[in-house]
RNA sequence: CGGGGCGUGGCGCAGUUUGGAUAGCGCACCUGAAUGGGGUUCAGGGGGUCGGCGGUUCGAAUCCGCCCGCCCCGACCA
């Protein structure tokens, strides 16, 4: 390619929404450009670079024996109603009405089209196992589209799906698969780690997570300092402390007028006690029973550990009404007393005495209260988001909390989708039954933000060998030097001839802007070639990486001295 | 959806508080010349509904109202 004729527009300065360094340097090398709130444009070096994450996503999931389709973005909704999930996804969903006013959706991902299409075609035992993938636009409504590529209202998206007659066949589909995200990942040049994590609307029961770890990210994950503990945040665990209820110095309980203040932070201030001395009190319905969340008023329940510790599928809180007939006060003054409802209380409570709570009244807490006195707790349990410094539950070291981009996920699905949608086989013995599936997703333009993120100087990005947009870019000093262009000419042909991707920066400029151009491109080896060396018959092959020079004879020695490292 | 910030040629900004003359600067762009190993210099030039609509005023980028768009923080924490 010559840049002379190359749509490659650079910008000098990032535009101002841009705040994200990979959002920053795409908008500056002139490979996206935004189009509205969380909608871009893939310019030709952005596409490109798009195209070879795809080469490689494409390559390892054939390899791993998945087999290419591609499904419809446009989704009748009917579908979405059998698994329910319109409700799970409902407001992610852009839908619309066509003209014969039947309501479609542009698809935010295909568990139900894919199991539809199976459900369809497939009969028995021996069609299975059977691996499906697809490399194809998303589409959400993104309640917030965020820092450039990363969460947007429509990505590209791999998203991989399999069939099998028993969970055995599933493990090995779904070992396959995580060794497959592995390669890529690895292939892409990424610093990721793997954590399990929560399957959350997907359904199934266990699930990994790919992180590109990027301070960017908005995910968090855990990691131990010191063990090989690593988990998502939504369900990591501490060590449980060994504390015992304190039983010494207890105050007389009393009510007190708090009108209109509810919030920790609000009760904290007008009766001037810290936070961790409050106990916040949260009613929520798992499944068909009202329970009671207590946490000191400084943490944080996490609603997954609740949610799996209790051992069910639905959790939610309480709606105000709820609150009230159940507490007998508005929301915001609840609390453990008189409550006649299952009481979980966070480990950390047990370390509580003469605390304040809400007095299950409107506009009254509780001062003084005590564990055991006042109030008994059913269970103790570690329900509460982890804190940095936590301890790890493995090795009891400390724990460290990370941001980063998710890039990958993986899940067991079960028959959460072959049961609702009706894609059933015949075992050898002519019984039927459900099929039991996987999906496994890839971020695609999440790859490139999260390679950016992870590799740029202050000149701009490195690209490494597989995802660079072009392997070579020659800089001629002078184009006005004839000596200088003939070289740079023939130079350019040779690689064309070789099938290299080369981009010939042929554009009559001085030296300074096609330097700097080159580098915030991050092309990974520049060819300059100027009056300096060439009077010696050397032209200059420069790693973009390294900064390091080496100076060659001819054309053919490109090549080998690349290959030779 | 709540809070905060912003909107002035393609990009980055000044001007808005205190209304006033052809709306300015840097970069980019076009023409010419010199220059040519890190965004060079000189001369000339093009490009703007000051986000939109309405209002106040002799007069609005500037004051008032409504709307639109963009970015950041939060999303239910009793």
């Amino acid at each position: 390619m010559r840049y002379s004729s190359a749509f490659i527009p650079t910008l000098r300065e990032h535009p101002k929404e841009a705040e994200a360094v990979s959002h920053k340097l795409m908008l500056r090398a002139g490979m996206i450009r935004r189009l509205c709130s969380g909608v871009y444009c893939y310019l030709p070096l952005g596409w490109r670079v798009l195209k070879k994450v795809i080469q490689i996503v494409r390559e390892e999931m054939d390899k791993a024996g998945a087999q290419e389709v591609l499904l419809p973005a446009i989704h009748p909704l009917e579908l979405w109603e059998k698994t329910g999930r319109i409700h799970d996804l409902g407001d992610d969903m852009i839908k619309f009405k066509n003209r014969s006013d039947k309501t479609m959706a542009l698809g935010p991902t295909h568990e139900e089209v894919i199991t539809w299409l199976v459900a369809g075609e497939v009969r028995s035992y021996r069609q299975l196992p059977l691996i499906l993938y697809q490399i194809q636009t998303k589409f959400r409504d993104e309640p917030r589209p965020r820092f450039g590529v990363i969460r947007t209202c429509e990505f590209i998206m791999k998203d991989a799906y399999s069939f099998h007659t028993d969970w055995d066949s599933l493990e090995e589909a779904y070992r396959k698969m995580y060794s497959a995200y592995v390669r890529i990942f690895e292939r892409s040049g990424l610093n990721f780690l793997i954590v399990e994590a929560d399957p959350g609307v997907m359904g199934g029961n266990v699930s990994h997570e790919f992180m590109a770890l990027s301070q960017y990210g908005e995910d968090k994950v855990v990691v131990c300092r010191k063990c090989d503990y690593r988990t998502s945040l939504e369900i990591a665990e501490r060590k449980s402390p060994e504390i015992e209820i304190r039983k010494k110095t207890f105050k007389e309980i009393k009510e007190v007028h708090t009108p209109e203040i509810s919030s920790v932070e609000d009760v904290s201030r007008f009766l001037n006690v810290p936070p961790q001395q409050l106990l916040k009190t949260m009613i929520y319905k798992a499944e068909d029973k009202f329970i009671a969340a207590l946490v000191p008023g400084d943490k944080e329940i996490n609603e997954v550990k609740l949610r799996r510790h209790l051992g069910v599928k639905e959790l939610r809180m309480a709606e105000p009404h709820e609150i009230r007939e159940i507490t007998g006060g508005e929301v915001g003054f609840s609390g453990p007393l008189g409550l006649s409802i299952m009481k979980i209380a966070d480990y950390d409570v047990k370390k509580m005495s003469n605390f304040v709570t809400g007095a299950n009244k409107t506009n009254y807490h509780l001062i003084n209260v005590n564990i055991g006195r006042d109030f008994e707790i059913d269970e103790f349990a570690d329900i509460r988001y982890l804190q940095q410094g936590d301890a790890c539950p493995k090795c009891g070291c400390e724990l460290e909390i990370k941001n980063a981009i998710e890039i990958g996920h993986i899940f067991k699905l079960g028959t959460k989708y072959s049961q609702p949608l009706n894609a059933m086989f015949l075992d050898e013995e002519g019984k039927e039954h459900p099929v039991i599936m996987g999906c496994y997703g890839i971020g695609v333009n999440r790859i490139i933000a999260s390679y950016i993120e992870q590799n740029y100087d202050d000149k701009g990005i490195l690209w490494n060998r597989e995802l660079a947009p072009f392997q070579f870019v020659i800089i001629p000093i002078n184009m006005s030097d004839e000596k200088i262009k003939t070289k740079a000419e023939e130079i350019y042909q040779f690689l064309m001839e070789e099938g290299c991707e080369v981009l010939y920066d042929d554009r009559d400029l001085r030296a300074g802007i096609k330097f700097n151009d080159a580098e915030l491109i991050g092309i990974p080896e520049q060819i300059i070639i100027g009056d300096k060396y060439l009077k010696e018959g050397k032209i200059e092959l420069k790693s973009r990486r390294t900064r390091e020079s080496r100076f060659l004879s001819g054309p053919g020695d490109i090549l080998t001295s690349l290959s030779a490292g």
